[in-house]
DNA sequence: GCCTGTGAAGCTATTCACAGCT
DNA sequence: AGCTGTGAATAGCTTCACAGGC
């Protein structure tokens, strides 16, 4: 099975051939979209080899097909709704963020505890009070959340996600999380990171790539 | 050189050493820091190993002295000076994350094109016009940035703050920058991340890292 | 010629497994 | 007995290098 690096890189590879078919571009040889993912052209015709999609040696990839190719991959095949649980600065943020921005996502309910923002339309999102959380994901059939409470909220809420169904969490709290088994969880941490690129930046290294 | 991921796990254990320590913990094997973090045994021993610090057989490590000395090996001789460029949603969320976070970092300059921004103070943090980066950069000697502007214009601010002289970015627009060699770019891309954390749960695939 | 797809090589990261200590 | 530190083994990821095609 793919490699989470992988997936990484072909979600980003899918943005950088829609930038390109968006300008009008038709084809891009390997070692053209690895110069806009900062990646080599092995690296990529090895990752274009998992989704199953053959480029041509005269003209290399078709921006469109391939495009589509990773599609088919990588995404759900209906609309993915998704959860976002704490509507403080970040999660307000996320909503922001978020609201028309893909037509294969959306944040279908916003969930706080804070009685001032419940029963509110945040960013055009429904605001529950974490109280409905088995309610609302098992009604609404959520498979993922973002979780963007306090650090000492976020074991709760993520245990209330998972034992309400959600297989997918995208935690932002600053602390690591214990799930049930199959459920699929990435942190994304700012101090952590920002420490790493402290570390990085004194050592006078350059580059490295996304993810991780 | 150590890894990105062996810096990032460092990372992660001086925080849960800490918090082991505000408990109360004197001493901690390396099977119950692994725990904590998520990882193995023998991977916490082998991280240990590249900060210099030794545990001993009969108590583990000195959950003082391992904090100690991830930071000795980790941080910045003195205080970091952060830069943060646009004071959007997210921008505001960071600022208001990171004020007193850490004694460590500090953002102390944001900057934004927004005339009802510009000059203002944003969770105590002055703001700036884009014009004045080369200027407050080099005044305050900032060596590290955050990048919370809109995709268009993530690239300038990056140039800019690269001439300027900063050597770190952590980079949350949507987009691939290219950076002169000797600076060190992170990624925090929401949209990619949630492609993969979408991939996965479906896959049914349990656990994973931080970093990755 | 310059491209793709891919086996094989090369690297990096993680885990094993055990000597040595208490 | 149960721990740490670490050489050696393994697993995982990336790049090389070349056959085959236009």
């Amino acid at each position: 099975m793919a490699s989470n690096k992988t997936i990484g890189r072909l979600s980003l590879y899918r943005r950088l051939l829609r930038e390109s078919a968006a300008k009008g571009e038709q084809n891009l040889y390997s070692h053209q979209l690895a110069a806009l993912a900062g990646v080599t052209p092995a690296q990529v015709r090895r990752d274009v080899m998992t989704v199953g999609y053959s480029g041509s040696p005269a003209h290399g990839y078709d921006v469109r097909a391939l495009s589509d190719s990773i599609g088919g991959f990588l995404d759900a095949p209906e609309h993915e709704g998704i959860a976002l649980v704490g509507v403080g600065n970040l999660g307000r943020a996320l909503l922001a963020y978020f609201v028309g921005r893909s037509p294969k996502f959306s944040i279908v309910a916003a969930f706080d505890n804070d009685p001032g923002k419940v029963n509110r339309v945040i960013h055009g999102c429904r605001c529950y009070s974490v109280e409905q959380i088995p309610d609302v994901v098992r009604e609404k059939d959520i498979r993922m959340a973002m979780i963007s409470v306090p650090a000492s909220e976020a074991q709760v809420t993520a245990t209330a996600l998972c034992s309400a169904g959600v297989r997918g969490l995208l935690n932002f709290a600053p602390v690591r999380l214990w799930v049930p088994e199959g459920v699929y969880i990435e942190d994304m941490d700012v101090t952590l990171t920002l420490e790493r690129v402290s570390f990085f930046a004194r050592q006078r290294v350059g580059q490295k790539g996304l993810v991780k």
